[in-house]
DNA sequence: TAGCGGTGATACCGGTGGGGTATCAGTCCC
DNA sequence: GGGACTGATACCCCACCGGTATCACCGCTA
């Protein structure tokens, strides 16, 4: 009836990834016939038709589609128990923090400074990680805890405490005439001639379309911006990063950037709490 | 390195929620050696001793209880991954909701009328669990949406809608004194002589200690009501299920309880949005 | 229309390893 | 010290996973 294998989900993830046996295979290090064999088994004992194997290619049907995420979903809390069972066993257990590398930073530091200061503190390690990796990270277990921004990332999932919620600043290049202004709207920062919002890359990797330069790191950002190629719109405490040829003009009517500590719902423990009390003083002294 | 089949997580989770390889293996249906062998296996792999077999017994270490909780969510996902996949591929989808038997009868009669009035709405199967059963249902795909009562259920990693916040209001034994008070407060309705509060089942089936009476289902309690050997203190709206024995008291300072929808964070689908909005439109129309 | 490249399915085979039985090795208890 | 009980070890077998070889089908092209 029930058993499904993880490797049975892997193979169906590889197939319905690449929508091609034998590069699924490949991706896999085995050879295309085993690979067909197991789908079909699945299949067969799902009562569930997964693929279309059309002349000329491969597609999901709409149970497919559905399997896929929830097979993703499943493997990622597989790693899970073999990621957190790890820590749990390792001398000194620690906690994993991640965080989009540059943002909040001097919020982070405080954060952790005051954390450490606690008595029973364990280590807290700090991942850094891409744009809206955050999520990914605490599902598979690679991370115990977040530092995410409402809102740019996506919470669904996760338990949240806030920190501090701040406007928004442009960063735009000190030779704009921008930079003379004392304040910005969104409009004005959009769509500025000569300076169009660069592109990040989408969750396949590729670029959506646009005028705006590719980038991939802040550094190239900061750069991009010092070199009068484009400006950004980003929360206040991340001008920490601020070159000397940046200028930073709050935008009174962006919306309101909230900085959170973010956790995978039921995955509290002794050190995670303690983390958590540091924030709630953070944000109660922040706001007060 | 990696790998991990569900076969290896559902011994291990039969082997630490046992505490004996013998009883272990029988509820696998195999024989005791190949457990005990799979087992040292995966600690070999994970590099993590997760059992301590002393004399007189086993028992889990912390990195085994770690891995225990992380192994029930894994083993529920690949669970959802089966459910949901069929569920997706009926020739009509359907929704599955859950909630505790007897709750919230009218309002979700209401949901559910108003729902089915809809243009394109699909088919509403109603499974009904046990006390706090909900979030289990949801998690292993049993369902797709959960009517859950807060602060009673637990709605850690699921995402919410709030239909109606309501008081509480005491059923007591029509013949008792209480019935005739108009209000009630928490302290009158708390360690009221010869009405003790009834004791539900914990997680492991087991009952807390305590002078009330042990049940398990809401029909058990209303019969212990009306024959004056105990009182209840619900959610107002909960009071559909009234016998004639019965009188319903309000209870001013008792805590308010709001009644929502929940489903399992990420997992939005077409015919889940039309029932939210629904759910939306009636909370609306409820509070104005 | 015949050939060819490319795709997934089928046929068959060998080795690994998961599961079985039989037995051992401790421990506790009378 | 013997028996009951528990988990570990020894050994065996065959199911099944993955490999190679090949087929069947389609579309393109000359």
């Amino acid at each position: 009836m029930d058993g499904l294998e993880t490797r049975e989900l892997r193979y169906f993830v590889a197939v319905a990834e690449e929508l091609h046996f034998g590069r699924a295979a490949e991706r896999l290090n085995m050879a295309q016939p085993p690979l067909s064999r197991a789908v079909q088994q699945l299949e067969r004992r799902l009562g569930v038709v997964l693929l279309d194997r059309d002349r000329r290619g491969v597609s999901l049907t709409a149970a497919g589609a559905a399997m896929l995420a929830e097979a993703r979903l499943a493997l990622d809390a597989v790693d899970a128990v073999v990621r957190r069972t790890r820590r749990a066993a390792a001398p000194t257990p620690g906690l994993v923090l991640t965080t989009k590398a540059g943002a909040s930073h001097e919020l982070l530091k405080r954060l952790l400074d005051a954390y450490a200061a606690r008595p029973g503190a364990v280590e807290v390690d700090v991942l850094l990680c891409e744009i809206g990796g955050q999520g990914q990270l605490l599902r598979n277990g690679s991370a115990d805890v977040a530092l995410v921004h409402s809102p740019f990332d996506v919470l669904t999932g996760l338990d949240t405490v806030e920190i501090v919620t701040e406007g928004q600043v442009a960063i735009v290049p000190a030779a704009h005439p921008l930079a003379q202004r004392t304040s910005l709207t969104v409009a004005e920062v959009s769509d500025v001639p000569g300076l169009p919002i660069a592109r990040w890359p989408q969750h396949d990797g590729t670029y959506p379309p646009g005028p705006g330069p590719e980038v991939r790191t802040q550094s190239q950002l900061a750069q991009l911006v010092a070199l009068g190629r484009t400006l950004l719109v980003i929360p206040g405490s991340s001008r920490a990063w601020q070159w000397p040829e940046h200028v930073a003009v709050p935008v009174v009517d962006a919306p309101e950037v909230t900085t959170l500590l973010a956790w995978p719902a039921g995955a509290r423990s002794a050190a995670l709490d303690g983390l958590l009390e540091t924030a709630a003083h953070l944000a109660a002294s922040a706001s007060s």
